[in-house]
DNA sequence: TGTAATATTTAGGCAGACCTAAATTTTTAA
DNA sequence: TTAAAAATTTAGGTCTGCCTAAATATTACA
């Protein structure tokens, strides 16, 4: 590999944005979010196919694939991160940031995401109240990876916030992030790392979400959920 | 003007650091510097001298405009300050920040940039030990700067950090950069915004500078010398 | 001073990421 | 169900920044 492509990750970072990871993504979508003509659009997902980053089927639209998620999601995490300390350390103003954050984040490295994730307190949002991804060292909560500092490995899947899920779908919490309350306040819920679940019901506009644990119903503010990370099964 | 080039912003700061500003810089030690080959570089110049941000003498060298000093000082600031605050702030190792920094510098705002600065505590000196160019707000010290935040201009002049003087220059302080103890520092020396002075001597390798002031001698420490920015004349 | 070594530029190409215009497929709705 | 509208892809360019090889200018030193 000689020369990472700025393009590629921000093709990934709008597909996983207009995505969620899901759904597909049509040609046109992407030439509108992106501000480029619908031909050059099919034209990288061709290479972003190529480079399997992507499954593209012509004439109906592209989704990530495992690969193309990690580095979507990655990015993604760069910007808001980067938005993030530019809101609440330098005292921005969210508007006329995001344009600054498309720039920077192909330079930030893994190693300054995750210090600057630290310091910044774990943030769930960005100044725009989208959610930030999780990071990919392979631990549990955030309390972890504050013990263990070196001799970290990655995760092998790409995880997804619960307040992603639509109802009916069945999950296991593989991640919780944020401070010791945060993580407190859950494991009182008996909802901790390896807890699986299901949703029930997802009230509209961040409202709580009903998720059924261990054979009984629970409903949790989105504000809270926000933090929970599963692979969905 | 449609889209800043990344790659003329690298070339000024190339040239930047490779001159101080001053003296012609060879074909071949940008070829060296920026890892491509001589013949790309001929070809970049040609462009830059065009968009006049260089003064180019085929086969003779390269040196910038005030227009090509003002932006490789801008950017070369930001990479510094970048730097910085990995380093002072994140808690990274010096070495291995280089890189990001060359990534990230293009898209940092000027805001940012300003705002960055005082976070950091207006450094001197990126981790490497390179002096930090000063801003371009027209303020004559960095108290200046605190106080009045709104209806800022910019500096129409470039400045020189004094530590760049050779012995015999004459020159003009029109900045001081710092805490506002390096000001009363200078303040007490009659060093101030304004004063005209002569570089006498300069001691190799970050010694002691001796400059004449109002018709006295006064040696000054590169520590604190590196704060102070004048127009030469 | 003249010639070999070195530095620099010129000429001709290539790859990435975009564009326009034309062709094709899919969708919509009569 | 089918024709018009809309979406998408294909074909053929452009522009930027790099490269190699060849030509030319400069420098060094015998």
């Amino acid at each position: 590999m000689k020369h990472k492509s700025v393009s590629i990750e921000e093709y990934l970072e709008a597909i996983y944005k207009l995505s969620r990871g899901d759904d597909l993504v049509k040609t046109t979508a992407l030439a509108n979010y992106m501000g480029v003509k619908p031909s050059s659009i099919t034209e990288m997902l061709r290479k972003l196919a190529d480079k399997n980053y992507v499954e593209y089927i012509p004439y109906k639209g592209v989704k990530l694939t495992k690969k193309g998620e990690r580095l979507g999601s990655k990015i993604t995490r760069k910007h808001r991160l980067y938005e993030v300390f530019l809101w609440k350390v330098l005292g921005r103003r969210p508007n006329n940031i995001h344009h600054e954050a498309c720039e920077v984040e192909h330079g930030v490295s893994d190693e300054t995401d995750i210090l600057l994730c630290k310091y910044l307190g774990s943030p769930a949002k960005c100044p725009h109240g989208e959610v930030i991804p999780a990071c990919d060292i392979n631990v549990s909560s955030c309390q972890a990876c504050n013990v263990e500092l070196s001799g970290r490995t990655t995760r092998k899947e790409n995880l997804k916030p619960l307040i992603w899920l639509s109802e009916g779908d069945n999950a296991k919490i593989k991640f919780i992030r944020g401070e010791s309350k945060v993580l407190r306040r859950l494991y009182d819920l008996g909802l901790i790392p390896g807890t699986k679940l299901k949703i029930l019901r997802r009230a509209p506009l961040n409202g709580p979400i009903e998720i059924l644990v261990r054979g009984s119903r629970l409903a949790i503010g989105s504000d809270i959920a926000i933090n929970i990370f599963v692979s969905k099964d």
